[in-house]
DNA sequence: CCTATTGCTTCCGTAGCAAAATAAAAAATG
DNA sequence: CATTTTTTATTTTGCTACGGAAGCAATAGG
């Protein structure tokens, strides 16, 4: 199965374009990729059959998948053998590293984290090794491996700066394929993480698709035609400039009633503290709030309308079809739902199309499987740009 | 000429490619469209030569306009006829109807205007008739009409709804095609100012361009690609609902520190006359305020940093390659540019790449021309879909 | 006069579309 | 119930447009 996939990589555009339709959007009938792609139908016909002979794709059975009883003959679905290639995804995180080993449908078909020890290059690069070793013994064949983090990386291989790590210019895609003997692909986190849901999440198939995440920074990315929007910015911090509310909250990061001080969960749990002494977690502060106590009320509160408007900016400005609100700090939205739907509105003019909003709550496993993403985006189908 | 150019209207979307590369960037020789155009020097020689031999493409002598002396053999730059045909741009406001006649390149050769004694369909479109009238006596075999207004359009015809008109369902398009006997293009004013910037004015070349218009109102467009990201708010008024200041001023118009209350001309006007006493006209108060006069000062202060503020979310959220402030009421750049630039800084991370900037003073004409250019794209080249 | 360089043209193989042909099922008809 | 018609899916078949390679053209520099 491994040797034969080798034979995938050269794929013409045509080739590549139904192999990710199809990869992306479940199995599909070639009048249905015909639409899809704006191709023809002897077109589609031309391009599988290669693709089928190659084994990527495979023939399925709809029988009882397609329940309608539908006239005319009957659609021959083309799937994508998802089994046939296992990726690894990492992110590394202050104190852990996450991984995950996925299929090419970026289903995750095992985890498995490891404290850090220290943030040495040569420290990391170690526990990604034996990490990745015991990954396959688990799945023996592994295809490639993706590595997300919070900071700059350029070539999808070298991380030109990570302020958590402290790392400059390390060539980090390099140490990891020597080490693993397996390829290996390195970016930002968000990035990668924007990269899984524009392909498999809640992306799939938009023109234009925007993503917020809430966490311990603050993360954006616009996604246009499949593409990210790259830009200066990109690694070293969003947000923390956005003034919200000039009168809002003065915190350690940002700016005074920046985004990030207003909606970060460290910042969120300094208010609490300068207001209250108490040094409460996040989902304390939360149940507090959603419980009614005074002081997180009011500092949840104040973060609630400040994400409404802001989402509220990004629908006016970007125009987005979708915003996602993703990263581990969107636990605030089930809270608060109803004081971000009232910020949104009094920012947005009421003839507009309603924000298309929705809102994932990520753990880090959702972030390593970004990783995994990349992976497969770069290794199995190549040539997609960084 | 008239008669030939009836047979450039079946261009091949090939040749439509070639004939806007080069109406829109000069004179260009074949290597160099093969190179804007990702095309094989083969391909563009083959299309170019129906549209030399049908006289809408002509080969230029370079000769001196190439000062640099190169090796190789001397390129041959084409250029298109740019004369052969003439279009009406109108624009129509609540006290005036703007007219210009320009070249297919977009130039103004002619201007007429006409005060409204009423805003009845019927009386507009006789005026509109008069004018296009004496038009035609000037520049024999004119090509067709633009009309831009404020207000919402649908098939570049009719006109859904228009406030300040009062009109509803107004088949302005085919109205004046009657009257006129001209193949006529109806579209929001904005609308056809960001095609005309687009196509030959800041946004030329560009993937991604967000245009701001200041003037009775505010006026926003991102242009994706190409393409104006068309909305449900378009025509029915932008900025009422951007809050760009909770504290700001309270003005007819819009919401309590709304871009509409801070940044348009009644507005202003308002806030002074409310502040002064005084009904001091939009130029009196730039003036007033750049002499250092308190009051205008102060009002204009702030528009400023709410101008600078929202260029610079605008920058943050839907990361354009350039912004275009245009409009009546972009004067206040000239007084009041510090403050703008300060807002802006303030609002966006140091390491972001500078906002790219660009203001140009409209007047009415400016708006017609678009509208002229609207008529351009559909007429001529054909198939630019609203 | 020769070579290098750049621009344009010619020619051929391929990838795409459109339309016709074929396939397979449901619905209509006698 | 058998047969025809309708509908939808796929394959086959010409035709067209594009890219690539080779060739021709026109200049600069030696």
């Amino acid at each position: 199965m491994t040797t034969l996939a080798a034979s995938w990589l050269p794929l013409s555009p045509g080739e590549r374009a139904v192999a990710i339709e199809v990869l992306t959007h479940g199995p599909l009938s070639r009048s249905e990729l015909a639409r899809r792609l704006d191709l023809s139908a002897g077109s589609v016909t031309r391009l599988t059959k290669p693709l089928i002979e190659s084994g990527l794709l495979v023939e399925v059975a709809d029988g009882a998948t397609l329940a309608e009883v539908r006239q005319g003959r009957p659609s021959q679905p083309l799937d994508i053998v998802a089994e046939s290639r296992r990726f690894v995804g990492f992110k590394i995180t202050q104190d852990m590293v996450y991984g995950v080993v996925t299929t090419l449908r970026s289903d995750i078909v095992a985890r498995r984290d490891r404290p850090l020890a220290g943030l040495d290059p040569d420290e990391i690069v170690d526990v990604l090794r034996e990490l990745t070793d015991e990954f396959e013994r688990d799945f023996p064949g592994l295809a490639g491996i993706g590595i997300g983090l919070g900071g700059r990386a350029h070539d999808r291989s070298v991380v030109d700066e990570s302020a958590f790590l402290d790392w400059h210019d390390v060539p980090l895609g390099r140490l990891v394929e020597e080490r693993t003997g397996l390829p290996v692909v390195v970016e930002n986190d968000v990035a990668a993480l924007v990269e899984a849901e524009s392909w498999f999440g809640a992306g799939r198939g938009l023109d234009r698709f925007a993503v917020l995440t809430i966490g311990a920074g603050i993360g954006y990315a616009l996604v246009i035609g499949g593409k990210r929007v790259a830009t200066a910015e990109d690694g070293v911090g969003y947000g923390r400039f956005w003034i919200v509310n000039p009168n809002g909250p003065l915190t350690p990061d940002g700016q005074r009633g920046s985004a990030v001080s207003l909606l970060t969960i460290p910042n969120i749990r300094y208010q609490v503290q300068a207001a209250t002494g108490q040094d409460l977690s996040y989902e304390e502060i939360l149940t507090l709030a959603a419980a009614g106590d005074p002081m997180p009320s009011r500092v949840i509160d104040e973060a609630a309308r400040a994400l409404g408007t802001l989402v509220a900016q990004i629908a006016n400005f970007a125009m987005p079809q979708k915003i996602l609100l993703a990263g581990e700090g969107v636990g605030l939205v089930d809270v608060a739902a109803p004081a971000i739907e009232e910020a949104i509105r009094a920012n947005r003019h009421p003839r507009a199309e309603p924000v298309n909003l929705e809102t994932k709550v990520s753990d880090f496993h959702d972030w390593a499987r970004g990783a995994a993403v990349l992976a497969i985006q770069v290794l199995v189908l190549g040539g997609v740009e960084a």
